[in-house]
DNA sequence: ACCTGAACACCGTTCAAGT
DNA sequence: ACCTGAACACCGTTCAAGT
């Protein structure tokens, strides 16, 4: 219920007492189910990644392994409006668990990579996707409250990058994953 | 006022009510001063990434340039409580510019890289900071309030990256260094 | 085990009115 | 130009009490 009341009406509107209502309830017998309104959004965070362990990395490079977790790790948040914005912050309370490390760690180790360049890898990997879509998705939904009298926005950065979100999104992951690489050819080469 | 209420309590304790207290004026007051509480967010945003401005880059390699903007970046993060979440909020509401572009483009210009490059970077360069030092911060607060009797916490992943939070920062700043150097010699090498 | 009812201690914002 | 006073429409959370 609660994704689904985010969804419709954003997180701001995501209140015990609206969802105590969506459930034909009163707002205090939500504190019987979760201790607080972090744990439930917490819930709901971990509701929003799930999709993501489920993910078959079988047979994957490091490099292609950085990128699809990326560009899958988007996709999830995307499902749901303002989901990278309670990811974000679930994330940082540490109420959830990095929706991409296994994975990464996993990936690195069967490629002889060190775990603590894959942590790093996987460190950047997240932050840089949540906080990208973070961006992406406040500008959509600021875009369609009205604020797309100005095509261009108020700061030039904006005006300049003109060029697809997906797109630009791709290209830094490939970066990252490049980054990855070249401390891994620094460090031993691929096999150890 | 409110840079010092920030450092004093935090965000969460940062209220137009609270601020106009401090102030010894009514809370209607600062609406005068500030459309609403978002804009007066921004502002002390601005203020707490304006040492970053005056940060001398001449004379810095682009490789360089990313470490030491990240390096600088967090620094002026780490410098007052919450920083992050609240810089976080007001660079995705788009209500303040990125606070690394200006300078990463103006290196990048110099060594002759294409600004789609640079504009990758340095997005990379700032949602991963900023998503890093909030989720340090977080981590910090969290441990000074009194859930540090575990020493290690809930999710396995803190536990393993036990090195500081310094060192894997500036690592993780080197690896996407690392991925631009790649982006630009594979695009055209280094001066065209 | 699960929920109600009522309260507590707050929020951001508006707006007429003052000086 | 700058502020007050009072109100409006909300919040999250607690807790005795019900079933």
């Amino acid at each position: 219920m609660a994704l689904q009341l985010l969804d419709e009406y954003g997180l701001p509107d995501l209140t015990m007492r609206n969802l105590a209502t969506a459930l034909g309830v009163q707002p205090s017998a939500l504190y019987w189910h979760f201790p607080n309104k972090q744990a439930l959004l917490a819930a709901v965070s971990a509701r929003i990644l799930a999709p993501l362990a489920e993910l078959p990395i079988e047979d994957l490079g490091v490099h292609e392994a950085v990128r699809v977790l990326g560009a899958r790790l988007r996709n999830c948040l995307l499902t749901y409006r303002d989901a990278s914005e309670l990811v974000s912050s679930s994330l940082s309370l540490g109420l959830v668990g990095s929706p991409v490390r296994p994975q990464v760690l996993e990936v690195a180790r069967r490629h002889g990579v060190p775990d603590a360049l894959s942590e790093v890898a996987a460190e950047v990997l997240v932050h840089f996707t949540v906080g990208y879509v973070f961006h992406e998705q406040q500008r959509r939904t600021a875009d369609s409250l009205g604020l797309l009298e100005a095509s261009d926005s108020l700061n030039p950065e904006e005006a300049v990058a003109a060029t697809s979100d997906e797109d630009s999104f791709a290209k830094a992951l490939t970066m990252i994953a490049d980054g990855l690489d070249v401390s891994v050819t620094r460090g031993a080469g691929p096999h150890g």
